[in-house]
DNA sequence: AGCACGCCGACT
DNA sequence: GTCGGCGTGCTC
């Protein structure tokens, strides 16, 4: 008898383990490893979705009665070999169920309903929930024979998009069939058809009314096949081809580098306008032409057309792009692309490090000190731990970019973990660095505005007089406008959480960004009764309009998250200013990353100071990193570039590097001060968070889990806390958090462990526990 | 999570 | 006497 383990998708403590089915034995000749399946779960016996791990062939505890599998959801395995065992390696730092990090892997339309459609090669379709028992098992062989292929389809019909083909299975017969002289669409029709060159045509490109074609199609002399198209296709026909630039002296030393060896990754540190994309292509090319296959990381934000486009115009439809933009069925279709083998270059954000691509050859990670690489919510995985997973199971190269890097990475290259690669030429030698001012805001505050200095009006007077364009920045991190009485100072909050509520314009109302409360903007003040209740919509655009009142001639492009909630709105901004439709975009974080304007000479930063008082060890990081990258907007081209930070802080060493635009000198301060305070990367951190609705159960059950760490770990591991949150009531429950910070620690993760065992005590049930291997963000 | 089993209160 | 309240515990 033969046994299935399966992992159901039951995300629970005590249901997160492999279970076993009996495999009937019609399907035992189909079932593999990595399929989906369902099976009967619990007293009910309710289908439940699982992953088939593998199998065995004896049971191994007779005493249970054993059930059967009771479907078989896939005809090839979703899932590879590597996918499971990555699951596999990831449960150990991430502390989530693994069938959470099973389905981490797979795109959403398979987590969800969905049918299968079996197509056989003369073009008929029959749908997989529609046949018997006996058929399914018969069809499933026919695929694997390939007699029949198959496709997945959503329930939904808009997750599937199809287009008719024409095609002229007998073009003989074709030209002796005679048509009546009367019929002259037809024979329009028919010479049209004759004179056809392509295979194929798209049927809604034919300027033929349905009507002729169906005549043509009842008498066999065309054929209409439904294709499924790709959703992303218009974009790949709009980009025109391009291929490899020179490399300068040390983009090509870096290539070689990186083409020559998989020992160690490679930390590729080069300033903006060092091209490093191009090296990244350069190398990407030398895998594919192994017959390999490549992954590209970027940060969910700079996956705008202006990159892709860059790895689409060299490589064309090899790509498969994924981002969060895409509806489910878009990013099925590219995960299908991808397994397909007919993509061989991935381009997408963080879950993008899961593409089923197998033969890898290299994995590139941009922009690596990006906090959004980290899920923030379960399972907590880094993609930059995947990847050095995925690196070593296909003995694939991993290179980190960035003109940034995070410190944990530096301090891994200067260990010789990493090979550090520089580039400190900027590609286009004519192109030489910015310009920086600092601002001091606190002796040039205008009368004019709250928001402006003197001298940065002045500046963008003056760039606008010359028909030159301007990037103007609002630092948004720790900072939302909120709505406030004039005359009794009340703050409307979330009657939820420990916040107050965040203003949004474009629908007026009241939100609290933790939990989704929405209300009304009040007309009186609910606590004095003045009318002079005040506020404006987001930072931005306050900024806006003083921008307006000031400058009334300039024309602003406001880039916030406002302005790009629909589809592409992103896209419609950036493609306004670069056609020169507006002298100033203004906008928060998301125009800092990866903008190439040539025209932008002037990149002002409104509000430096906004991230570098946050409690966070890495406000000062962070910081340094989003004004070094903003300031890199500027003067990419010929033309000069000029940047003005304006801060209340001008001698806080973050901003005086950024001045000196020197990411070696600010690397030895941060670390110095991370060495003094034992923070990362001289020791490893993990978080545990602890909610309750109570708050006196918050705080007593933390300082039992304290207490339970304190046990468990060598006296040398640094316990903080427990410590009630920045932000102590969201949802209505009290968060208290404990950071533990450790060097090496054997048994930090048993105690973890026992940690989410003490909530599976009825008298925890709740308790909410969390915990959070390297944390990103503390607020 | 679901679902059943089980052991106490107010009802035809 | 019984219907049903939801506390407790298990799911191959």
């Amino acid at each position: 008898m033969k046994i299935a383990k399966v992992i159901v998708d039951v995300p629970l403590m005590q249901t997160d383990k492999p279970f076993s089915y009996v495999i009937p034995s019609e399907m035992e000749e189909l079932i593999e490893r990595g399929m989906r399946v369902h099976v009967p779960f619990g007293s009910g016996n309710r289908l439940v979705q699982g992953i088939v791990i593998g199998f065995e062939d004896e049971e191994l505890e007779p005493s249970v009665n054993l059930k059967e599998v009771s479907e078989l959801l896939d005809v090839e395995p979703v899932l590879t070999d590597e996918q499971l065992w990555l699951a596999d390696e990831m449960r150990h730092s991430v502390f989530s169920y693994k069938i959470s990090c099973l389905k981490a892997m797979l795109p959403n339309l398979l987590n969800s309903n969905y049918d299968k459609l079996l197509k056989s090669t003369d073009g008929t379709s029959v749908k997989w929930s529609q046949l018997t028992e006996a058929e399914k098992i018969s069809s499933a062989k026919a695929v694997r024979l390939g007699q029949l292929s198959v496709e997945y389809l959503a329930k939904s019909k808009e997750n599937r998009k199809t287009e008719k083909f024409l095609s002229i299975p007998d073009i003989e017969k074709l030209a002796e069939f005679e048509i009546e002289k009367r019929a002259k669409k037809r024979l329009e029709l028919k010479y049209f058809l004759l004179r056809l060159q392509e295979e194929k045509i798209a049927v809604k490109s034919l300027n033929f009314s349905s009507q002729i074609i169906k005549f043509f199609v009842e008498h066999d002399l065309v054929k209409i096949e439904e294709v499924e198209i790709s959703r992303t296709k218009e974009k790949f026909e709009a980009v025109e081809n391009d291929s490899a630039k020179i490399l300068n002296f040390e983009q090509n030393a870096a290539y070689e580098k990186i083409i020559a060896s998989s020992d160690k990754p490679f930390l590729l540190e080069g300033i903006t306008g060092s091209g490093k994309t191009e090296v990244y292509l350069q190398t990407i090319d030398h895998f594919l032409k192994l017959g390999k296959t490549a992954i590209m990381l970027v940060p969910e934000i700079s996956l705008t057309p202006q990159i892709t486009n860059r790895f689409i115009a060299r490589f064309g439809d090899k790509v498969a792009i994924m981002h969060s933009g895409l509806s489910d069925g878009e990013k099925y279709d590219e995960w299908r692309k991808i397994k397909s083998g007919k993509a061989q270059v991935v381009v997408g954000a963080r879950s993008a490090i899961f593409a089923p691509v197998e033969n890898l050859g290299i994995i590139i990670i941009d922009e690596e000190h990006e906090t959004s690489y980290k899920q923030d919510s379960s399972p907590r995985y880094h993609a930059r731990d995947i990847a050095l997973l995925r690196a070593k199971w296909h003995g694939a190269r991993l290179v980190l970019g960035s003109a940034t890097p995070s410190l944990e990475t530096r301090a891994r290259a200067m260990r010789g973990v990493y090979e550090l690669l520089l580039l400190t030429k900027r590609a286009n030698e004519a192109a030489i660095l910015p310009e920086i001012k600092i601002i001091d805001m606190r002796s040039e505050i205008s009368d004019q505005s709250a928001n402006f200095s003197h001298s940065l009006l002045t500046k963008i007077k003056e760039k606008i007089d010359k028909d030159e364009q301007v990037i103007l920045m609002l630092n948004r991190r720790g900072y939302s406008s909120f709505v406030m009485c004039r005359e009794c100072g009340f703050v409307v909050d979330c009657p939820n959480c420990d916040i107050s509520l965040t203003l949004h314009m474009d629908t007026r109302t009241l939100n609290c960004h933790y939990c989704g409360h929405v209300e009304g903007i009040p007309q009186t003040c609910p606590n004095c009764h003045s009318r002079k209740i005040r506020y404006y919509g987001s930072g931005t655009q306050k900024v806006e309009e003083e921008l307006r009142e000031i400058m009334p001639e300039a024309r602003v492009l406001r880039m916030d998250v406002d302005t790009t909630r629909t589809k592409n709105a992103h896209e419609k901004i950036l493609e306004k200013f670069g056609n020169h439709e507006a002298d100033i975009l203004l906008g928060t974080q998301m125009i800092a990353k990866g903008l190439d304007f040539p025209n932008v000479t002037l990149v002002g930063v409104i509000n430096a100071d906004t991230g570098l008082n946050l409690p966070d060890f890495r406000a000062s990081e962070r910081s340094f990193e989003l004004l070094m990258q903003v300031a890199g907007r500027a003067g990419r081209a010929d033309k000069k570039g000029e940047v003005f930070i304006q801060t209340f802080n001008p001698h806080h060493y973050a901003i005086e590097m950024t001045k000196a635009q020197d990411y070696e000198k600010f690397y030895e301060m941060e670390m110095r001060f991370r060495r003094e305070l034992s923070y990362p990367p001289y020791y490893f951190t993990v978080q545990v968070l602890v909610s309750h609705q109570d708050e006196e159960v918050a705080i007593q059950k933390s300082y039992e889990i304290a207490q339970l760490l304190k046990q468990n770990l060598t006296e040398k591991a640094k316990i903080l806390g427990p410590t009630a949150r920045p932000i102590a009531r969201t949802h209505n429950l009290y968060h208290y958090q404990i950071l533990v910070k450790y060097r090496f620690e054997e048994e930090l993760e048993s105690a973890l462990n026992q940690v989410l065992e003490l909530t599976q005590l009825r008298d925890n049930k709740n308790l909410r526990v969390l915990i959070d291997s390297e944390p990103q963000n503390f607020v």
